[in-house]
DNA sequence: GCTCCTAATTTAATCACTTGATTAAGTTAG
DNA sequence: CTAACTTAATCAAGTGATTAAATTAGGAGC
């Protein structure tokens, strides 16, 4: 779609087995997806693999860049945006705890929006399979991505509640707030028969965030908790 | 290691497969096990696979038929406990919500150490395959377990919460709070990242359940919800 | 603007190997 | 003795990787 601007013949190869290895990667995983299919379906020869990734293994991996570069691209101004503001907030007291639980509600927003809207295509399955084991391609997405993020959510999460930040309770408050999310996708088989939704519609995803909001307010606006 | 009663040499030759499909199907998913691999872990002829099961794809359903009774065998005495208290609470109320509360995060609790238990066995991560592509496997396990313990919880939530059981608001909250427990078994290596768990312990797992009822508490406790 | 040449890229063919399934011949237990 | 069970051997099909040969694009020289 927007290929207009490689230049050369390799570069349009590449990006043409990236696309179609996320694909079939998310399909079948790494195992099972066979070279041979991938290279079909990108409609280039097989031997190319070899040739521009070096293997199987070189092209999964790339995948995932790929795959990291999108999100980093999605979720980087969000986050940069929270920060600013962070910095802005008043030393103390429960204005400061309001604006951090908005700035979480607002970065939960972003997220189940960008779940929402890759959940159709192969990467959240190839995500989720290196989280079971994960090799080195994980590392890419962990370093660059997620821990970032969930340590920006519990630094919100810690300055909302008055908790300590390093402290293990707000690290497991922060994974589960995240795992309200994340089980829309992960158990999708469980989701969509409970909810019988067929599909993440646009509707779904606004009624996700708003059952989320009151999730989150409920927990930790302002006044009890820990 | 409880075979001491099997009967003939095909249950033990069926049980042993099943056990080692277990950890290879888990380990490496369905596609990427190989039957000679089951085969060897088992101490068998890779032939007795077909002989027995069919073949593959017949050995992994087995497979699931005997993680969804091990689970069953687990959570059945819980189910069974709390749907017998449910019907003894008082009609209205406020003693009747709290109680269903209570009822909740009892389940939760079974949940929470239900997974945490077999978290080191491949079944987390077969259910979790499954669950982004359903087989009819899938539904061996949706349809006598998942579905039920969802719809369980989703009652409870209801009438914890004066919400409507059958409305979508209802589900999706009782899938945000399976989310909040199954988060540190899909996401494992986030998880272990960001908590710096190397593996789930018993300690790990105490911490978990005292966090999660802080939240349930903190969402749902008598006064103000809906 | 043209040709020519070289390096980058692509192709088809082939390699050794593993896969799940099947078969016929064996072995065991009741 | 017979039916249940197990074995080793073999099948066709598919795997990732590699190779040498063919093709292509783009810059140098005129």
């Amino acid at each position: 779609m927007t290929r207009a601007d490689s230049s050369t013949r390799g570069d349009i190869t590449r990006e043409v087995l990236i696309e179609a290895a996320l694909d079939v990667f998310g399909h079948d995983g790494f195992d099972a997806a066979s070279t041979r299919r991938i290279a079909r379906k990108a409609g280039v020869n097989q031997a190319l693999i070899g040739y521009h990734f070096g293997g199987k293994r070189g092209l999964y991996e790339a995948v995932f860049e790929h795959i990291a570069a999108q999100m980093q691209l999605r979720m980087e101004p969000v986050a940069l945006e929270v920060r600013a503001r962070l910095e802005q907030l008043p030393a103390t007291g429960t204005i400061r705890r309001q604006k951090a639980l908005e700035l979480l509600a607002q970065i939960f927003e972003a997220l189940i929006g960008m779940f929402g809207e890759y959940s159709a295509t192969g990467w959240v399955r190839l995500v989720l399979r290196e989280q079971q084991d994960p090799s080195p391609a994980f590392d890419i997405m962990y370093d660059r991505l997620m821990g970032r993020m969930l340590q920006l959510i519990t630094q919100l999460l810690a300055i909302a509640t008055g908790m300590d930040a390093a402290s293990e309770a707000c690290r497991i408050r922060a994974l589960m707030l995240l795992g309200q999310v994340l089980v829309f996708h992960v158990a999708r088989g469980s989701t969509s028969r409970h909810m019988q939704w067929q599909v993440l519609s646009e509707e779904h995803l606004t009624e996700l965030k708003k059952q989320f909001r009151l999730s989150l307010e409920a927990q930790f606006s302002t006044g009890a908790s820990e």
